[in-house]
DNA sequence: GGCTTCTGTCATAAAATTGTCACCAAATGT
DNA sequence: ACATTTGGTGACAATTTTATGACAGAAGCC
């Protein structure tokens, strides 16, 4: 579980359980504002993940904060869990009701928060749908996370598909074999540029039926990289 | 307020209460069974509309009664209040658990009774019977809580026909095993992805017969998840 | 309380994917 | 034409991912 930035509200002992539980924190804040427009000021530099939001806050009110958070449509995405000290209904239903994503009762287990925080992150890769791409006979769907060629459903790998994907998202365009590593790859990954022709290969060859060949969308560009292009129709 | 039938488990005091404030009790029963098989078929016989459960029943666990009427098909969509003697959070929270509808605690006024009643009434009109989902060979009935294949009824587990239903009701999508965590399972428990494997196993081996296999129906979406498709229809 | 069924987790087997190489083919330059 | 560079391909071993059988504890059932 990995999360940029965690931002905790006015609560030490949250971020030293977390810690403890290994929870990877690329940074985190603890709020001390006095009111709810600082802590809302602070939270949209710090551009969290998460906000783990304290309902018994010294200052100012947890609620007033949410609420603001949720108006603001810098930080209406934000996944925001609720901690509530005691076992409040109340506060409790008052605070889904306002937005928060989930909440946890104080004393909690780091189990249980990071059951929470796994659910809520996972929750939100849900929310968008991406569209079906379709060029040529070729149809890409990501949410079936399967390709067609007229109606015929093809087969390859997980880095083929990503590959794929890629491209028809950056169609008429080359690309250095460097560039499809830290599109594809990742920027952080270290493997021979080689590599990439090798799974272009295996592209290409996953893109042919009996009746077309739409490997013949990849083209390369010598001395450069790669270019998908339907100047080259699948023939 | 017009009920057609009221059915009191084991309170008479509760029923005078109801019928002195002028509730009107199409019929009524007091249920004496001396177990909870009995007091089951007493109110699959009866069909009331809603069930006042005593926790503090004599002999069988008002507990095991509400579990066994959530169970059934005919019963589940029974409306039903609990009454517990005393304040105990432990009961209730258990009650309301295996699916309670509300709660009273004795000794309640007959104005909380009446406001109870027509709240949880009101509720129940929102409720909706679900239609069967057929595909392929297969047929999933939520009202019998069975599965087909051409007529053929199937044996799975529970936690197999949820996966089902889930899956027939959002075909040809790959969802990753923390997606389906989260709505099959819920989204507050946490369980080894890898246990979503072992239950698509499961279905998958629950869904073959002799003349098909639609287990085929699943399909694995390597470094994804898994995927319900008809493309591949049940051979 | 005894008995059966269901569930989650492991350990292990099986299968698919991946990154590299070595080697061939095509293109480029002189 | 020859030498050199760049891309195409098949093979392969390592790694990752999924499938499967077994099992103990939990939950349901009579």
């Amino acid at each position: 579980m990995t999360a940029s930035t965690i931002l905790i509200v006015d609560d030490e002992a949250a971020i030293r359980e977390m810690i403890r539980v290994g929870l990877e924190l690329a940074g985190y804040e603890c709020l001390e504002a006095s009111n709810a427009q600082d802590a809302h000021g602070i939270i949209v530099d710090q551009r969290p993940d998460l906000v783990l939001l304290d309902w018994m806050m010294p200052v100012t009110s947890g609620l007033e904060l949410l609420r603001r958070l949720r108006r603001d449509d810098l930080t209406r995405d934000l996944l925001v869990i609720m901690l509530t000290a005691k076992d409040d209904e109340d506060n409790r239903v008052q605070g889904l009701d306002v937005g928060a994503d989930d909440y946890i009762t104080k004393p909690f287990s780091s189990r249980e928060l990071m059951a929470r925080i796994k659910a809520i992150m996972r929750r939100s890769t849900t929310r968008e749908q991406e569209a079906s791409i379709e060029v040529g006979g070729l149809k890409l769907d990501p949410a079936s996370h399967r390709v067609f060629v007229d109606t015929q459903p093809l087969d390859m790998g997980p880095t083929e598909f990503k590959l794929l994907k890629f491209f028809m998202t950056h169609q008429e365009r080359a690309y250095s074999r460097g560039q499809l590593l830290d599109q594809v790859w990742g920027s952080n990954v270290y493997v021979e540029e080689r590599t990439v022709d090798v799974h272009i290969r295996r592209l290409r060859k996953a893109l042919q039926t009996d009746q077309r060949d739409c490997g013949l969308l990849i083209q390369t560009v010598r001395g450069t990289g790669y270019r998908f292009s339907t100047t080259g129709v699948c023939a």
